[in-house]
DNA sequence: AAGGCGATTGCCT
DNA sequence: GGCAATCGCCTTT
């Protein structure tokens, strides 16, 4: 399709309680921070979302709830985490009311806090700086590449945020150019204009 | 009980 | 731009 541009004035919060489509343009400009058992703080202003809702053939919430997808039906600000293609987990924010089955993907970050712990994990180790600066996009340009950085596993699934490791910060930007368009990786309801990213900024996955 | 495939990534050409 | 890697979940026998 082609994307629609907008103006929108960032929220200092976002009530995680309505829609998937309306939280996810919403959460552009937060900030998501972990903190792993060290201490250590990894993190980054978000970039890029999606929504998938209940009654959307691309939701993991699709065909109810399972196992699998329980964290999708249970209360906002929970995280839903799921490993797919065999060696990746990717990180939602569940919202909407109990019950709904929404969820917002986090598909991309702005690294801001952490970067040569998001360093280590992403490429092993310490690398020179201009290996840094090549590879400064590559940390969390993607669902996957962001978990990995930030150190999100299947054990943060279902894990509430905001009270221990997880959290999720309001942004300080008041103001950015939202682009809306349609979802990426999916081979279903792919006309459905429920990705957003912020318009010039180099962590999106995919312009 | 078995098979296909996915909200991806990285490496190869 | 194409494709392998890799495994849990869901669908189908």
């Amino acid at each position: 399709m082609t994307p629609k541009i907008g103006i929108t004035a960032m929220p200092k919060t976002t009530d995680l309680t309505r829609s998937a489509v309306t939280v996810a343009p919403q959460l552009l400009g937060c900030r998501l921070v972990v903190i792993d058992a060290q201490g250590n703080r990894t993190g980054g202003i978000i970039v890029e979302t999606e929504a998938y809702m209940s009654s959307d053939e691309a939701s993991h919430s699709f065909r109810g709830i399972s196992k699998r997808t329980a964290p999708m039906f249970g209360p906002a600000g929970h995280l839903y985490v799921y490993f797919i293609y065999g060696m990746h987990v990717c990180a939602n924010i569940v919202v909407g009311r109990e019950g709904d089955g929404q969820a917002v993907l986090i598909r991309a970050l702005e690294p801001t806090i952490g970067l040569e712990h998001m360093s280590k994990r992403r490429f092993g180790g310490l690398i020179t700086d201009e290996e840094v600066s090549k590879k400064y996009v590559q940390l969390t340009n993607g669902p996957g590449k962001l978990c990995q950085a930030l150190g999100i596993t299947l054990a943060d699934n279902n894990a509430v945020l905001n009270r221990g490791r997880l959290l999720l910060q309001p942004g300080k930007s008041p103001e950015a150019i939202i682009v809306q368009t349609t979802r990426i990786g999916i081979t279903k309801a792919i006309e459905k204009p429920w990705r957003w990213y912020i318009q010039g900024n180099q962590w999106v996955s995919k312009k």
